[in-house]
DNA sequence: TATATTTATGTAATCGATTACTTTAAAATC
DNA sequence: GATTTTAAAGTAATCGATTACATAAATATA
């Protein structure tokens, strides 16, 4: 009953050889078009699907591609891979979605599970360097950071970053521009008034978390404000450790008057401990955090961010995915997209009368 | 340089037949310990990796399985998922994800093109019937709603739905127990002193929505207090529909004073045209929700909610598929699993001196 | 020592689809 | 009518791994 239909047994219901209906199924054109209607009429009587994994052991192709992202539970990842479904759908890929939970342990296990698993190529935002990693180094003692990535370039499988990436020769990158991004995140706080501004970063070892604090830096300097190093603290980027950092940034003799965060989550941390403290928000303290994750525009006291249009980004991603898929093994040109980042303005950093962007 | 080794090109380097290196690597007692070892470091050395694809194709399993869900975007869908492959990943699966967004199009084609991929068994929520679905209707004009699953069955493929589910013979399920939840959720909100109750309800064509539906009757029912179908409003589990159907109840002549939401979406829809409104919560107005989401405990003004034990759900629910795998053919024995709810208090209904819950 | 029994390996088919190469038959050309 | 060209279909190898069956070599038993 379940058995399913093969090309050799419409081949033998019509006494014609398999060849014969492999041709007619893929409109190759060495075929009359008498059996290639008799063959596509008797396929769909006896409704035949074609068993990919034997097209792909053949062609070396799975149609699988691999997309890895620290976590699936956040806006921005979410909508990323939405675009990158959208554009790989209908192109016949399917995409396999890995978590690191921010793991490099778990992140090289993906790869090369993604890797022993044929997908033709891998699309992803790289982990924050956090774990005690013990396990990792039980199960795989000599793989440093820099070979995780190797493996893949070595067997020729298309590697795509975005958002978070690394700078690695022949691999293309998808993101935006986040210098840009802290860059007006500030400007928009100095021309509110604000005066003594603090930023809650993260590792700054990652590109996008070291460019958010450059253009935050370059900001002040750019408007004649002193830089005060002491104003700028990495923390995860989750709301109870927003909380504590702010909570340290409230006991500084001058405390701040306003938090820029590379994070939405660490913002609302720092939002809550400053409401918890008495303090008013943006009176007292402005904040404004990164992303646009949807909790920010819900919030009653809403959140500015930064918008990164992450389904564009998806898209953008695949895209170059494909071209990269379509020029095979040529010689691999690098590709490096750039997008501009969106000031959404709300309430938590609007001291004046100006308009509200969403 | 990036050929890939295989068992043959091992073969040939020890002058032995791939059957013998196949055996060696299988850990097929029927080998002698020297050359299995000889073999293994020959392997590692060649820098041999299994190819899935090949195996797959002979074995008939691709190691492969399909979860479809509304949207990834969500805490539960996501934590549900994080919990299927945290059975799965240890057991040699990888997980491909789908989204619906609740187009019953979508589900269709995702049903279609995993069965095409090979998929080895489907874990699902089922979607909301709610899109025109005419471009459906031009790619299947005929599937009907349960020919989609039916499809599955015929195959042999082993389904489990969480969550959503619908019964179909054969088919298990992994759930909450819904009635329970929204019993429990509707009692607290009477022990809190509430007397006119209303209910944001969604299809109750789905299970999950009208068990909800009813436990929230039952529990006025048990109460003496007379239901009142007026009270009772289906919207879409966002925020706008949430807020949109709010403004209609509080229009009513005699406006509720306490809210028990489906969705804590539309519970925030709700919470946003209350305050809106100048009304206060909970003073004038409880507002309950249902999932937990992480939202509902970092507002400002936390939300009560009725946790479903998302990731718990995800690995029973890749449980049960295990199970399944290992039945093969034999007759199916449906299985049906039911979790218990939790309600987490907190202060979007906290009238009086209890304690929150989280 | 001859025979029976293990043990280790080889041979070849299989999973389903694709494709270079060949063959057959029909149509075109001289 | 004989020969060349073309169209359509067949043959068989291939992708990589697995495995029932066959065989050879080593060991145990009589």
């Amino acid at each position: 009953m379940s058995k399913k239909t093969t090309i050799y047994d419409i081949a033998k219901k019509l006494n014609i050889t398999a060849a014969t209906v492999s041709r007619a199924l893929n409109n190759n054109p060495k075929i009359s078009e008498a059996t290639r209607e008799l063959v596509l009429k008797t396929a769909a009587k006896m409704n035949y699907e074609q068993n990919r994994l034997a097209q792909a052991l053949k062609s070396g192709k799975s149609y699988n591609v691999g997309v890895i992202v620290p976590r699936i539970d956040s806006n921005f990842f979410a909508s990323v891979i939405r675009g990158i479904e959208e554009e790989l759908y209908p192109m016949g890929y399917h995409v396999i979605i890995c978590q690191t939970h921010d793991q490099k342990s778990l992140e090289l296990t993906n790869i090369n599970s993604l890797l022993n698993a044929q997908v033709d190529g891998v699309i992803m935002s790289i982990s924050n360097v956090n774990d005690a990693d013990d396990e990792a180094h039980v199960i795989a003692p000599k793989v440093l950071e820099d070979d995780i990535f190797n493996n893949l370039i070595k067997k020729n499988v298309p590697l795509i970053f975005f958002d978070r990436k690394k700078d690695i020769k022949g691999v293309s990158s998808v993101v935006i521009d986040d210098f840009r991004g802290a860059y007006d995140a500030t400007q928009h706080l100095i021309d509110q008034g604000k005066k003594r501004i603090a930023h809650l970063s993260n590792n700054r070892e990652m590109e996008i978390f070291k460019n958010r604090y450059l253009g935050y830096k370059q900001a002040l300097i750019d408007n004649g404000i002193e830089f005060d190093e002491s104003l700028v603290i990495e923390c995860y980027s989750k709301v109870p450790d927003g909380r504590k950092v702010t909570q340290k940034l409230l006991a500084l003799d001058t405390p701040p008057d306003a938090i820029f965060s590379v994070s939405d989550f660490s913002a609302l941390g720092a939002i809550k401990e400053i409401l918890a403290q008495g303090l008013r928000i943006p009176e007292d303290i402005s904040v404004v955090g990164f992303s646009n994750e949807p909790f920010t525009k819900f919030m009653e006291l809403s959140i500015t961010s930064v918008d990164q249009s992450p389904t564009e980004m998806g898209r953008i991603a695949a895209k170059v995915f494909l071209e990269e898929v379509e020029n095979g093994n040529n010689v691999k040109s690098e590709k490096h997209v750039v997008l501009s980042p969106e000031l959404m303005i709300r309430k938590s950093s609007l001291s004046k009368y100006s308009a509200i962007t969403v």
